[in-house]
DNA sequence: TTAGGGGTTCACGCCAGCGTGAAGGTCAAG
DNA sequence: CTTGACCTTCACGCTGGCGTGAACCCCTAA
């Protein structure tokens, strides 16, 4: 399918798509005319990154765990993955962080409502 | 004290503090030559701000939870408040989230390890 | 007087994930 | 042949929180 249809499929825009490109998360095959082709299975690479991109992570890093899960299709080795295990972990920790500090700021505010 | 003495108190660069400064977070005094003339209640002042940065707040966000505290002290009105707890709310539902889809992905990871 | 270590105001650079034209090729339908 | 909906490649814009000079003033000590 076209760029288009896989936009519209996945509800990332095709420029969106095209920077995935750009970033290496997803290479169509392109057509004679120069169009890139994307296929069914793509649908869900697609859904993945999105996904991704939502949890915060950057291209870079989804980029290395794409790598990583192909590695790991063809059952050759993981050694890439430790790296990536840890980053999220700091992620995951940092959220966190992020987390707490926003409930004591709103607990701040309930404060500044009750005290007079 | 000057700004050179606050930044190193604190932990926050001088570019920051006039940063904050454009910001409207936190304005201070002019000594006759134009440097910038901080109290010893800016302190913590900083602190707070530091956090809230570090939480994911935007500069805009943090100068209304300021001007409501203030607000605040004054035993005035806490109109604005409401709104700002709600950006609060949902900046700690965009945060549940992301958790949650980093933890999706790191369990995806774990799947790929085990899988062969 | 000179150096040095404060301070000041611009104003551009950076990263990230796209949005948004601009300018033009491709292809099927009327 | 023309329209129009696709596609292509630049390449600048935007948001945010500063970093990093540049060019210049202020004050003190040697």
């Amino acid at each position: 399918m076209l760029i288009g249809e896989l936009a519209e499929r996945t509800g990332v825009s095709a420029r969106a798509l095209r920077h995935y490109e750009d970033r290496d998360l997803l290479v169509p095959a392109r057509d004679a005319n120069g169009y890139r082709i994307y296929s069914e299975s793509d649908i869900p690479r697609v859904a993945q990154i999105k996904a991704m991109i939502a949890a915060g992570l950057g291209t870079d890093t989804i980029r290395r765990y794409i790598d990583c899960a192909r590695t790991g299709d063809h059952g050759v080795s993981l050694e890439m993955c430790p790296d990536l295990r840890a980053e999220l972990d700091a992620l995951a920790a940092l959220l966190d962080s992020r987390q707490n500090a926003i409930r004591e700021t709103r607990e701040r505010l309930c404060a500044l409502a009750s005290d007079h």
